[in-house]
DNA sequence: TCCGATATGTGCGGCAGCGAACACACACCC
DNA sequence: GGGTGTGTGTTCGCTGCCGCACATATCGGA
């Protein structure tokens, strides 16, 4: 995995013009993310952004009853911790991570400070590039609201795989149906049941912990179409689009 | 209605300092918002933010089938176009007044300029206040998210109501349960339904498209914790926090 | 004052997802 | 290679909301 130890397989600093990266490079210490780690709780003072290479994070909602729901995932198309440079310190969200991997982190106050800084020729691409980002994240979370209010959970479990499906360098997820149910806010039944379809369809093959996609378009089909009003947006806002699909 | 000709209703003017403010106001254009109105279409370029006064404006995600839900809402505590500093340009979602009164208009570019001034001495104010209301726009689309997925339609039409109301000047709201509906992404006879359970319970009145609140305090105990959440993080995150309630 | 448009109330069958309880089956470890 | 824990499949009745169809009430203008 010598590639989730290059940075700029994280492409929101692969972005940087190279005078911003060099200076923020430095500063960017590898850390290792299992499954289940939780980056940030609601309401507590975070300390780090976070770059994701090979990892991916959920960003959820939880409620005073427990249950809860994702808002937003995280790969390295993007980072960790917006509200650190918007300003407000915390969010009443929970980052949890989805998929193991690797991500890079850096001290909140000096993003802070590459964030705010204007340069002399050049007009701060950390600033536009980040809010950019922050703005995709938007969308992201808007359609993850009306596609909970309108869509059947067959669809939105076809989003779910393939948006964390363009955050993996591989065709292969390690996620029980449990955990999947926990961030779509849903029973762990009908995720059974919505994988099982698919399944049948004969879109994913599915093994105890392992979910394998076998056909990609029929994913797409058979998702909302809340997978490509997100992925086209992050597209549009940020380089080289939202993903470097193989197809 | 001479105090919504005054831009400092707005309470992200009013929290300008008075130098950010002044150079402001001769560029701010008093427009009229009726029921209805479409501020922005999706994908649409955006030339103007609005600063609501006593208008309340929602974001709509519509999707394909035209079938919509409301992600967000914005009053006087907040702008109408956060993209266009954000740096998109366009968001995929809709901007439609749903509740008729002014707003402040301003073009896009001079906010740009307005927002990238960084000063001689004082660190863009303007910059600032408005990443910070970006950052609880993201919380009420995030819990939107959630409340979707999670609360009844009784719970979420006090939440609306409580949002609309914090919003306004008075006690009641002109909207039919139509438009409730539409807002929401539900049926009207849900609507129906749920507005019946709490005029029997004594909490609002209701007569052909105008709702008058009687007990508030009834209705937010009587609304899940998302309406709670989101004006708690406006507090925390703009000047004189979430609304000047008079209780 | 009456009419018509518009808003609201109500009743049906249907379905997606919930919550609980249980049977099975694979993987891994000793 | 047999157990044990943890994933997965399946069943039940129940509820909340949908989609449709229609009855009634209210407002505002001619």
């Amino acid at each position: 995995m010598s590639d989730s130890q290059d940075p700029r397989q994280n492409r929101l600093l692969a972005a940087l013009p190279d005078d911003e990266y060099t200076r923020l490079v430095p500063q960017l210490e590898l850390v290792s993310l299992s499954l289940g780690d939780v980056l940030y709780e609601p309401g507590i003072q975070m300390h780090h952004v976070y770059f994701p290479t090979d990892s991916i994070v959920s960003l959820m909602c939880v409620m005073e009853n427990g249950a809860a729901a994702e808002i937003a995932v995280v790969g390295n198309e993007g980072i960790i911790g917006v509200s650190l440079f918007m300003g407000g310190e915390t969010t009443p969200s929970r980052a949890v991570v989805q998929s193991a991997g690797y991500a890079y982190r850096l001290a909140g106050d000096r993003l802070k400070e590459e964030f705010d800084r204007v340069g002399g020729r050049r007009s701060g691409a950390v600033h536009d590039l980040l809010l950019r980002y922050t703005q995709a994240l938007l969308t992201q979370m808007a359609q993850t609201a009306v596609c909970n209010r309108h869509h059947t959970l067959d669809q939105q479990l076809c989003r779910w795989l393939l948006l964390s499906l363009d955050r993996l360098p591989v065709q292969e997820l390690l996620m029980t149906q449990e955990l999947i149910a926990n961030m779509l806010g849903v029973r762990r039944e009908g995720v059974t049941e919505a994988a099982g379809n698919l399944q049948k369809a004969g879109l994913i093959e599915y093994r105890r912990g392992h979910i394998t996609v076998l056909d990609r378009v029929g994913l797409e089909a058979r998702s909302c179409e809340c997978y490509a009003v997100v992925r086209d947006e992050f597209r549009r806002l940020l380089p080289e689009g939202g993903e470097p699909q193989p197809d």
